[in-house]
DNA sequence: CTTGACCTTCCAATGATTGGAACCTCCATC
DNA sequence: GATGGAGGTTCCAATCATTGGAAGGTCAAG
């Protein structure tokens, strides 16, 4: 049995966030000592790893609340387990792509500033959306 | 002279949005109508499309501030902009990494995984972190 | 004069995490 | 036995950007 402390030290995650998980319902509430320390036992931490491992692997909490139930579930089918990490693989490509789009478009920008004393700035212009040249410049 | 919806539209801010740039004094306070209605001129309209833009090449709110800042100062230098857009790309470009990090190890994980009635799940056993293979599967 | 579209303010929720205040408890040391 | 420090407890608030809704005021057309 652990405190909340060395619970967060063998889990990898803070004794805040295991506080606030509990508090949300994605752990259970766990054995309390009589001054209502809160106490892990071996079962409980290897959850908690559970959820370190699959925030790493930026899962939302609540895809983790259902990887959990499934982990539980010695009846799970490994086909709504796969769905889940391809739906949170294809969410990830979804933002590296618009990330990607945007680092494209600054690096042409920024390539084209000076960067100097002088206030000329195509990347202000092209905030300001008044660039003479707009064609040659947004369709990178 | 437009309302708050023609402004919106004619930036494609939200006029909720609108409200609470200036709320937080991204923007300044506008005129008003003798019913308290907000009125917006075409350089105001200006600046959020400045501020669209500028969201949508992702920079953060606070960035926009200087950003905007920069964009009215006509002694500004060019080098400062240039060092916010390619802190914000080194920002983005740490994102995208970490972000393709994860979809190569889900990627692999998922590839072993059978996706069937079975619970048999390596992508479980991963995130259990009681993979026998640990050392096949967790350094792709 | 009513209807509907628009505006106003304020409060709250999202998602994950962190910080702090105010307080309690355990253990060791003087 | 008193004291101090480390660690536990709860609750409230902030971050970041956005959205939603409630409750109410205003304006135009029908």
């Amino acid at each position: 049995m652990r405190t909340i402390g060395e619970a967060a030290k063998a889990s990898g995650v803070s004794a805040k966030m295991i506080r606030h998980y509990e508090s949300i319902g994605l752990l259970p509430k766990v054995q309390r000592t009589g001054a209502g320390y809160r106490l892990y036992d071996e079962s409980e931490v290897h959850a908690l790893r559970f959820i370190h491992r699959a925030r790493s692997l930026g899962f939302p909490l609540e895809t983790i609340r259902q990887l959990l139930a499934l982990w539980r579930d010695r009846r799970r089918s490994s086909a709504v387990v796969k769905k889940l990490a391809t739906a949170h693989v294809a969410d990830l490509e979804t933002k590296i792509t618009e990330m990607q789009s945007m680092v494209k478009t600054l690096k042409h920008l920024a390539h084209h500033c000076h960067g100097d004393e002088r206030p000329d700035c195509p990347i202000l212009e092209d905030l300001a959306g008044d660039n003479a040249n707009a064609e040659t410049c947004r369709h990178l």
